[in-house]
DNA sequence: GCCAACGTTGGC
DNA sequence: GCCAACGTTGGC
């Protein structure tokens, strides 16, 4: 299995809208960048990811599941475009801020750090399992 | 609200 | 194929 971080702004799409789609999930969409797109072909159901909230609150709020793999956007006809489907499936207990990320030093070389535009990406389970401590949750 | 960093586009 | 111009993102 692999890991990876979703990043959304919550006034366009947050943890609270994705919770209420329950276990049938919700299209990643609206994703332009081939970079973010490329990840998002190499998931597979069953992938686990962090959520995340960019802009004012910079903090890993929930835990997500990749339910359905790579399909076209629906929200587009270019057909350069996919996107995955994610699930929520536990609330984080405690959120983990960008700056606690960035204050522990195991952690420096995460994209998140290291390429803070990147709207999805890997992360390894190494900083999965460091992230999982901090916030209070179990794997 | 500002600005740096980055990705994309389009002219040559 | 290069590069300048532009638009967007996201941290501060």
């Amino acid at each position: 299995m692999r890991y990876w971080l979703f990043k959304s702004e919550p006034s366009t799409w947050g943890w609270d809208q994705q919770v209420a789609k329950g276990d049938v999930g919700e299209e990643w969409d609206g994703v332009r960048n081939y970079q973010a797109r490329n990840f998002m072909r190499e998931m597979a159901v069953g992938d686990r990811g962090f959520f995340y909230h960019s802009q004012k609150e910079r903090a890993v709020v929930g835990i997500v599941e990749v339910c359905a793999e790579a399909h076209p956007d629906s929200t587009t006809d270019d057909d350069r475009w996919e996107c995955v489907d994610i699930k929520a499936i536990a609330p984080v207990k405690t959120p983990v801020t960008l700056d606690m990320i960035k204050t522990d030093p195991r952690l420096t070389d995460m994209v998140l750090v290291k390429n803070s535009r990147l709207s999805v990406q890997p992360v390894t389970e190494d900083e999965w399992q460091i992230i999982l401590e901090m916030s209070g949750s179990q794997s």
